[in-house]
DNA sequence: AATGTAGTTAACGAATTCATTAACTATGGA
DNA sequence: TCCATAGTTAATGAATTCGTTAACTACATT
């Protein structure tokens, strides 16, 4: 959980975590939507696949990225649960997340 | 919300939010729950206020600390439902998309 | 006015983060 | 085998974070 919040405190590791929302993504496609060098992107995906964020998959030449399914929600959720007033706010968004996502249908 | 996510990148600052969901508290007794000094806190408290978690409110000799409500929620959510899997069509057509790529090789 | 308590600000140092370049491993193709 | 591409590891340096102590402001009490 150290590690999620710790992953997440960077942009750019964020927005890496919105790129694979699109789905998954060889390390090069990743790196070439930042203007970071090769090593720094190496090392923010180290540091996603240690917080457990995403995992990858060596095929052949290239090395694919992508979301480990509701770990981030999970977690997320898990320790707002026990830092947010739950009678109200919590119920509340995660009527609201509901509804947002029916309505992208 | 880049302010929102470096406030929680530190466990300390993650731990005085929790102990505000109990319900207000004066800086002095937010500190006697850590061992750092009352400059260190006052730091903490500081960068949680600037990224609109908490709001103070000084009273006489003393200043409370309280959560700003949903604010914590809202935000962390809010972010989460844009990147994360979604689920059902969405999430299906990805993988699919996925597929046929490996599948181009 | 004098003193004590609550809290912040300032200045500084240690540790960590984040990027770089250079060198390396591994796969694929001529 | 030779070479190009994909990616990681190592070493290094700049910038930021996080803590400290010392000095300050503000309020309350005597």
């Amino acid at each position: 959980m150290e590690r999620v919040f710790e992953a997440l405190a960077s942009t750019a590791r964020r927005k890496i975590l919105a790129y694979l929302n699109q789905g998954e993504l060889t390390a090069g496609e990743i790196g070439a939507r930042f203007e970071f060098s090769k090593p720094a992107l190496s090392g923010h995906l180290r540091i996603l696949e240690g917080a457990g964020l995403i995992e990858r998959d060596k095929r052949g030449q290239f090395v694919y990225f992508r979301l480990v399914p509701d770990k981030l929600v999970n977690t997320l959720f898990a320790w707002a649960a026990e830092v947010c007033p739950t009678a109200g706010p919590l119920k509340r968004e995660s009527r609201a997340r509901a509804q947002r996502k029916a309505k992208a249908r």
